[in-house]
DNA sequence: AATCGATTTTTGACTCATCAAACTTCTGAT
DNA sequence: ATCAGAAGTTTGATGAGTCAAAAATCGATT
């Protein structure tokens, strides 16, 4: 099989994600889903798809979805992979602001070469997360998968370590930032109002913030560390 | 008019390069010479050739061949404004190898921001030359061009310092990086002898080095700054 | 000046990725 | 059980970039 072009790596990485995103274990993307991941119409999806399918690298069952075969999903793992190093890369090396990281790294994804990203690894130190605290794979596409509660789901009043920011727009970024909400601060939840649509966090030595509950859910938390 | 294809940028950026190499100010590009630096077919440099005409970025006389106008000139110098900023950083600050650099930036160089790219060059201090030598353009596509001396024209048994290497093959580049002919190396030519098709250089320290006509060609020169 | 050979251009075809719009299938609500 | 609407698929077309091979042009040598 020829290299995958970058088209036939973002239709991988889109499927991959998706079905990270999916909660049950189905695991089959609906071609509506992964044509809007794309930006393109659902029957350039469904063609392309096809092809994909021919490659070996998913099954398609028309009218249901498509899922990753093994192959496809080690492909869409080690992009992935490019895509997270390459991330905090820019940030930590280049000295990039976590919010504006993500596009270029969409792109830098596809040109980076092989020895490239594994000298970029050995440099960051073999990394487990990159900024936004999204797990990198290794060389062989293996991905550890924490299973954080998020902002709406964790107890109240109780110092929690944000571990992850599940949403790569620029402008949101921009504001956690300015929120001092990145990934590794220590924060506490102090109230949730569903009428309010909204909780209230506040980090140590800051003013409590409002955050509505479509974002609070993609804020990941984990447990602090034990303490000591 | 939309941004360049990586494929455009390219073609003028080969046109630029080979324009620079011809001696006479004639500088019309022919065809063949285009085609094949760029790997394809006479037809399809000239197919290309034509619409990038039609975007005003060159100037097209069939059957003679392409030269650059300001705006293609100024584009091509972007372009390789972001090549060889991208292989000085790769080398200063990734660490890669001298020869290894030019074929990952080869690709990068499509696929890195403005953003990006002025970063890089803040990082390395505004930087004259790339690690073989070739002088950046600056953000307006404006370059200094000194004119060297190569080996084959330079004085015999004086010091001079290898400035430019105007050959990316990688083989080659690995020969001189292990027989230490690095730009900024002081050295100087013992004899040249046009039967054995050879000119013999030493750089202090070092054992004399053959090195073929035709390689020497490519080893630019500058006299040695004033000691002191 | 006529011609041969090299260079260049033209023509027709192909691949990849895409869209618009017609058509098909599925699903949930009655 | 039907059927309307949502979701998905097919079809036909497009643009970018390419090649192979036929045709045209140029130019150097006789």
């Amino acid at each position: 099989m020829a290299l995958p072009s970058s088209t036939v790596e973002n239709y991988l990485k889109a499927i991959y994600q998706a079905e990270m995103a999916e909660e049950d274990d189905t695991r089959l993307v609906p071609m509506g889903r992964l044509a809007s991941a794309l930006h393109v119409v659902p029957g350039t999806a469904t063609t392309m798809v096809k092809t994909l399918a021919d490659s070996g690298l998913v099954r398609y069952e028309p009218y249901a979805g498509v899922r990753l075969t093994a192959a496809g999903q080690k492909l869409a793992a080690l992009v992935l992979r490019r895509h997270r190093l390459m991330e905090l890369f820019l940030v930590e090396v280049v000295g990039m602001s976590w919010a504006e990281v993500h596009d270029e790294a969409e792109r830098l994804e596809h040109a980076a070469s092989d020895r490239l990203i594994d000298r970029i690894d050995e440099m960051l130190g073999r990394p487990a997360v990159d900024p936004h605290g999204d797990p990198i794979p290794d060389q062989d596409g293996a991905m550890a998968t924490p299973r954080y509660q998020t902002l709406l789901t964790c107890p109240i009043d109780t110092a929690v370590v944000l571990a992850r920011v599940t949403d790569q727009d620029t402008a949101f970024l921009r504001f956690l930032e300015q929120s001092h909400l990145t990934p590794g601060k220590t924060i506490r939840v102090e109230s949730r109002d569903a009428a309010a649509d909204h909780v209230l966090v506040r980090g140590a030595g800051d003013r409590s913030i409002a955050i509505g509950m479509r974002a609070a859910a993609k804020l990941l938390v984990a447990p602090p560390p034990p303490s000591g």
